[in-house]
DNA sequence: GTCTATATAAGGATAGAC
DNA sequence: GTCTATCCTTATATAGAC
């Protein structure tokens, strides 16, 4: 009994990465998330203490997850002797894709991750840098050894460039649409490939 | 007397677009930017009417001049009997890049637009389609034809990513810093040169 | 751990004087 | 066109019973 899955904490967490996803952090009251997550609405402040810090949570519940995911695939991609360009970036972008396909709200998630870039919020910047930053450090330090002839400020502007367009194509902020009679999988894997082929041949130039 | 530029209505606009930019459209408040403008609170309401259609507003008052420069530009760019990727690609990047140097309150403005491709929101991508749908039509037109080797799908995947890269860059979403000693248009120049060669070359791939 | 009830602040919008 | 004052709704957060 008492599913930890289906706890008033993680209904919480699911309800507000949904509405997060939809209406930004700003925009989604925590009455709309109590709502929809069926609970009290001040079990919010009893398991999380208050709105920031349930945020906070709704990051930390994927990220160390997907994290890990993608410094493990980055470990594997550097195991081959001669790994390719293409490797390092599908490490970076495979979880990812894993995360939106096969998580319920993993859709969510990544748009809310979106948002997170546009808020410059500083405290969830801080957030974000202390505990994830050393896995960009990481995938960084790949890259570099992969294209050599790229000096580091000109490593660094193009990686931020690949940054915002996996940011924004995982999101889902474009305007192609699915087609009829293609699975969302199909659709999300398409978009993968795409991404990284385009950010290779930029990176490489 | 009453000079145009410092009225009320563009007071309140450039207030709007400054804490939109910040704090997104939900967080921040008519009251804050009523005292941002120092107007009177009720001014809103009767100048806009409502807090949505001072959104629409804020999007306007850029817009038609934003997509009237890219279009010369495009113009100007097919007007060489072989014109070349880049220039395209310019004619897109460099107006944004202009009013983000010499306009005052470009800079928020374009993280405004940023924001807008994050919210989703029905009304807003109606407005926005409406509005400026054209534009994009036409510069996808011209990728189509300096570019034959893609069919249709292909293309409109990487025009979807190179859209991602650029709202990104240009709203300094990223990580990258200005150097100390480096001038603010020196920094965007750069990011502009770096989007271009990134972007012509995930295209022509 | 979960509820009801409520404190307290802030939100958008408007009425009506000037 | 601009002001004050106010309506009404919604917000976050907490106190205290169960």
């Amino acid at each position: 009994m008492t599913d930890p899955r289906f706890s008033t904490k993680q209904r919480i967490l699911g309800a507000a990465e949904d509405l997060f996803a939809r209406r930004g952090f700003a925009g989604a009251s925590l009455r709309q998330v109590t709502s929809a997550a069926k609970v009290n609405l001040a079990a919010v402040n009893y398991h999380f203490g208050s709105k920031d810090r349930l945020i906070e949570e709704v990051f930390r519940r994927r990220l160390d997850e997907l994290n890990a995911g993608r410094l493990a695939a980055l470990k594997r991609a550097l195991a081959n002797p001669r790994p390719e360009l293409e490797d390092v970036l599908a490490a970076f972008i495979n979880p990812a894709l894993e995360l939106c396909l096969d998580k319920e709200g993993g859709a969510a998630f990544v748009r809310v991750l979106a948002r997170a870039y546009a808020e410059h919020n500083e405290r969830l910047r801080k957030f974000l840098s202390d505990n994830y930053g050393h896995v960009l450090k990481e995938f960084a330090a790949a890259f570099a050894k992969l294209l050599p002839h790229l000096d580091k400020e000109e490593l660094y502007w193009r990686l931020d460039i690949v940054a915002g367009a996996v940011t924004y194509a995982m999101a889902d902020f474009g305007v192609i649409k699915r087609r009829s009679g293609q699975s969302e999988r199909e659709f999300r894997e398409r978009a993968a490939e795409h991404l990284i082929r385009f950010a290779a041949a930029g990176l490489r130039e």
